[in-house]
RNA sequence: GGAAGCGUGGCAGAGUGGUCGAAUGCGGCGCACUUGAAAUGCGCUAGAUCCGAAAGGGUCUCGGGGGUUCGAAUCCCUCCGCUUCCGCCA
């Protein structure tokens, strides 16, 4: 939700955002129209009650009953009219940082540093759908069998990597040495991580809070009406929605975490696309950085936590760049966004592995997150959250790039120990035939 | 799943139909005292929202929603959550 009072004082500068994302402009006018019948029904609904309430103190009972009944029909119009006007407020989205580069898609965001050289091979790269086949690592076709399309078996050398990838994050983010480093750099505060695995259940309420709800993006979520909860699309929407209706103390601040959990997409919008190999599943794991902060450090914190992004990469040595999102591809909660895509040479291409979102203060405003200021005051808590590996297309960026000339995969070198293996070989023990 | 109890401000905790947005304590902020600090004293201190240039005033909120009533923190219904006991399970 963004910031009302600011727009009815400034609705120039939403409207400039709005139309930098290509929407239509209508939403900011039909807004402020239901916003002004509103104050006016508020206003007459208000003084009557008042006047009714001041006759009930006096007894003059029949007066106050009379009253009331003429104020009963005013209120329900009132509430009419306040829900249309929720509903137009919800659909502005956040105001965009003013650095955010104009375009329309994807296809206009703009690269904003590279890293590692692309590595050439002397013989054919296969993909990680081949690749998978061959070391009978990834099995979509009994998944498929048994779960549908979208899913997979992730077995053998590759689980070990899942489980190695998780631990080099967790040790690295709760590394108080290497996260003072990073911060330092970033001018924001050495505090490390809390690791935790959210409940990968949610709510309504706090889903549609964290605006990951909307009529638009509903139909990528599961819901399981026995028990009026949806599965989460992203560690985010649980960890995000914490501290839902409560003040923080300003000494608590910054409060991050690392978070571990499976998500779950319906892809619904995507048929058709990427439906090879494990690229876009309807589950997956990723491992999610979530902050808050005070409403100065947010942007530094969006910049720390790209860093963070970076350094992890550049230990598993996988070519990479930084894409700073257009305002067209900038996601509605979001004031600012940037990708991290990691190559794959099959495609020969980068594939977004990663994003940082800046949410300033759009999530905590619904969700009533607030910081107590020492002063005694207090303020919307800024939000940061961002991938700190998603790990189906990590594996894919390591299979890809680590593959040998005989089929097998290296495993790279900062995994190696967490691994137990330093490279992945066919798995076809204990009666796991290929098919 | 069954039974009982509970849910009040940043925190703790009073309050069982009007004078209660709410005693008191802690915490926070300000001032005084002090070389400084502590201690002490005095004052201020819930949120959202609307009207207003401001001063100020109104409305709503005592877990959420609904109801009874002229009037609800207080009575009723319902949902959510917490605690304890039983059952079941990893």
């Amino acid at each position: 939700m963004i910031d009302i009072e600011l727009l009815r004082k400034n609705p120039e500068l939403f409207r400039a955002s709005v139309k930098k994302r290509n929407l239509n402009l209508a939403i900011i006018d039909n807004f402020l129209a239901l916003d002004k019948e509103w104050r006016e029904q508020l206003v007459k609904s208000e003084n009557m009650r008042a006047e009714q309430k001041k006759l009930g103190a006096e007894r003059k009972i029949e007066e106050a009953k009379k009253l009331k009944e003429e104020l009963v029909a005013l209120q329900e119009a009132l509430k009419i009219t306040e829900e249309k006007r929720h509903q137009a407020a919800l659909a502005i989205p956040n105001l965009l940082s003013d650095d955010v580069p104009e375009g329309k898609d994807d296809t206009e965001n703009k690269v904003v540093r590279t890293w590692g050289k692309i590595p050439k091979f002397d013989f054919k790269p296969l993909d990680h759908i081949e690749l998978g086949q061959k070391l009978n690592i990834i099995d979509k076709e009994r998944a498929a069998k048994v779960s549908g399309a979208r899913f997979a078996y992730i077995k053998g050398g590759l689980a070990r990597l899942q489980l190695a990838l998780m631990q080099l994050v967790f040790d690295s983010l709760t590394d108080e040495k290497l996260v003072a480093k990073l911060a330092k750099k970033a001018g924001v505060s050495p505090k490390p991580f809390t690791p935790i695995f959210p409940p990968v259940m949610i709510k309504p309420e706090p889903y549609t809070l964290m605006a990951r709800l909307s009529p638009e993006t509903k139909e990528e979520r599961y819901y399981m009406p026995a028990d009026d909860l949806y599965l989460i699309g992203s560690a985010e929407h649980t960890l995000g929605s914490m501290y839902m209706d409560e003040m923080i103390a300003e000494e608590e601040l910054p409060i991050r975490y690392l978070g571990y959990s499976t998500s779950f997409r319906r892809e619904a919008g995507a048929a058709g696309k990427d439906t090879a190999g494990i690229l876009r599943m309807h589950q997956f794991d990723k491992l999610e950085m979530e902050s808050f902060t005070k409403p100065e450090d947010s942007l530094k914190e969006q910049e720390f936590f790209v860093s963070i992004q970076e350094y992890l990469t550049q230990q598993l040595e996988i070519p990479y760049h930084i894409v700073h999102n257009c305002a067209g591809d900038t996601g509605t909660p979001d004031a600012r966004q940037l990708d991290l895509e990691m190559w794959m040479p099959a495609q020969e291409k980068y594939r977004e592995t990663h994003s940082a979102d800046l949410m300033t203060d759009y999530q905590s405003r619904r969700l009533a997150t607030k910081i107590r200021l020492t002063d005694g005051t207090s303020v919307y808590a800024h939000m940061n959250d961002a991938t700190a590996f998603a790990i189906g297309r990590t594996l894919i960026a390591i299979m890809e790039n680590y593959q040998t000339k005989q089929g097998t995969i290296k495993v790279p070198k900062a995994l190696q120990k967490y691994a137990g293996i330093k490279e992945i070989l066919p798995f076809l023990k204990g009666g796991d035939r290929l098919r």
